[in-house]
DNA sequence: CTATACTTACCTATCGATAGGTATTAATAT
DNA sequence: ATATTAATACCTATCGATAGGTAAGTATAG
């Protein structure tokens, strides 16, 4: 087993329930079964720690996504494709998207945690833009801002069914995407 | 001047930015000009502080939002009204919704915030419920997944306008909220 | 005299981080 | 093949700072 991924898992866990201060270098060594001062072995600072997980959480997640020509190419409307990813991290994980939080506090993140939360978004919307250009012929604009708004709901979404404690909310608000498709 | 106000006004802005670990008792007590044990007699324990400044903060939220008929009846569109108080809290302030912010990490909160924090959701709901059943004859069922969907979509917004450093976010967003009105 | 609004002086628990040390393994030089 | 060097992956022990919280005392206003 290797404790620097087993790290990263734990604290992604801990970080999606409660944020950054969610979790603590002494927790995460407790779970792998290392010494807290072990943890900067491999994570010199916490922050260092926060940048990795930003960064594997962004990549995952594009990973995840696929390429939006080749869904198209296989008949899948990658838009619905997208939905069910954060459907997914909703209700089979029970938690917030790690980025979603981390976003929602970047203003009190070490710069480095930011940074790679941004570039989340991002990538989330340039994979969005691209993938309506491809599916609806939409301008680069317009593509855009659909986009923008599509993650933006999912976000809003996401967070206001974990707070209120039920799915349904994710559901009403998803089938409104519907009503931007031309 | 009310210590105890200020202490809030400290809290509310710093849980603004980075959530309930981001403020501490002996912050709020050096920036209202106390020490911080008499925080104490102010508010028990933090959970008290932070279930107070939850609900003081949907208190004023509703309180500024007036009565959806009233705004009517004066020519002014309740929904148009919402969006704005958003907008207000985003580029005045700076910052966070108090609630979408704690409502991502509500998972890790105290069990009285994470009351508060789902209570400012369910009457945000029920008031643009209420404002959306007047104004566009919906069915209680149609309003309330309109007033879902555009709760969702806010809170959304507000914070990849915030990680993302720019309001063009916010304004994109918002601009799709017309698009299911009647 | 009593309630209010603090103060001083603590406590315990935990935080991220550092210094210095120890096995085990891998690479390199002779 | 053997000796030396160095990297890997931890360890113990400890640091100063900070967290929330408590008990007992004090000044002040009604």
């Amino acid at each position: 087993m290797n404790k620097k991924e087993a790290l990263l898992n734990a604290a992604e866990s801990k970080a999606r329930l409660g944020g950054y201060s969610n979790f603590s270098f002494r927790e995460l060594a407790n779970e792998v079964g290392i010494k807290s001062a072990s943890v900067h072995y491999h994570f010199p600072t916490k922050a260092d720690l926060g940048a990795e997980l930003a960064k594997r959480y962004t990549e995952n997640f594009l990973c995840a996504l696929g390429d939006p020509a080749a869904l198209i190419s296989r008949g899948k409307d990658p838009i619905e494709h997208y939905i069910e990813l954060f459907r997914h991290a909703l209700i089979a994980d029970k938690k917030m998207c790690l980025c979603g939080l981390f976003g929602a506090e970047s203003d009190a993140l070490p710069e480095k945690v930011k940074l790679n939360t941004k570039l989340f978004f991002e990538k989330n919307i340039d994979w969005l833009q691209s993938a309506i250009e491809k599916l609806e012929g939409d301008t680069t604009v317009k593509a855009r801002n659909k986009a923008v708004f599509i993650l933006s709901l999912l976000e809003g979404a996401m967070m206001m069914s974990i707070v209120l404690d039920t799915n349904e909310i994710f559901s009403i608000a998803t089938k409104f995407i519907e009503s931007i498709k031309n």
